[in-house]
DNA sequence: CCCGTGATTTAT
DNA sequence: TAAATCACGGGG
């Protein structure tokens, strides 16, 4: 018998992720980010983990977003086209980062995901992370939580709703209580003037599997 | 605190 | 074509 608070589908729909990047940034807080991985003998792997910190960037008025000022190159172009797919990038030679793309096309807004607190396939992540001491340095930072989670390049534009590799699993069906969420300025965008200071992150509240803020 | 590391962006 | 940048992570 399922409990009555179970959700039947677990995948959100698409007015989920057509939403501002603040809401979105709030609303993905508690919920679960899945990655399905192929072994070499066809079976399929799991690995899952609540989504605990993450970050809203503005578009085209944002200094620290990748599409200030109306940017648009190869890197950048799923963050201009609808909500609800993956935008995944580059950096510092050796780092990728995973966004959740927000509104629609034309729009250019993301929620980064920072964090999460994992839930399954732990050993796997373990073995994809090998630097990290505890569980809870597993997944607490954006570079490191694609690299537990395998996610690279190959991901960008993966559909969060219908794609079988990576999609965003609806736990609680309301956003959490703003008593549960922490906020602060982003992590790493000093270079944006003013907006370094926004408070545009998001995190549980006194959860461990957040990353340290630098 | 410092440094790796290289794709991507921006300046010449 | 060349130089600078970078939504980071690990080690001391």
């Amino acid at each position: 018998m399922p409990s009555l608070t179970a959700i039947a589908n677990p995948r959100p729909p698409r007015a989920f992720f057509r939403r501002d990047p603040i809401t979105l940034a709030r609303a993905l807080l508690g919920q679960r980010l899945v990655r399905a991985l192929s072994t070499d003998d066809g079976r399929t792997i799991r690995l899952a983990g609540l989504i605990v910190e993450v970050e809203a960037y503005l578009g085209v008025e944002d200094r620290a977003a990748h599409t200030f000022g109306g940017r648009r190159t190869a890197r950048n172009e799923s963050m201009w086209g609808d909500g609800g797919y993956a935008y995944v990038y580059f950096t510092y030679g050796m780092h990728h980062c995973l966004n959740v793309v927000a509104e629609t096309a034309g729009e250019p807004t993301a929620v980064l995901l920072r964090a999460l607190e994992p839930t399954e396939g732990i050993e796997v992540m373990q073995d994809q992370r090998p630097a990290a001491r505890r569980e809870t340095d597993l997944a607490s930072g954006p570079g490191k939580l694609c690299r537990a989670l395998g996610i690279d390049r190959g991901l960008d534009r993966a559909d969060l709703i219908g794609g079988e590799a990576l999609w965003i699993e609806r736990v609680q069906k309301n956003t959490l209580p703003r008593a549960r969420i922490g906020v602060g300025p982003r992590v790493g965008v000093g270079y944006a003037g003013p907006w370094a200071e926004r408070p545009l992150r998001f995190f549980l509240r006194g959860n461990p599997h957040v990353s340290r803020a630098r």
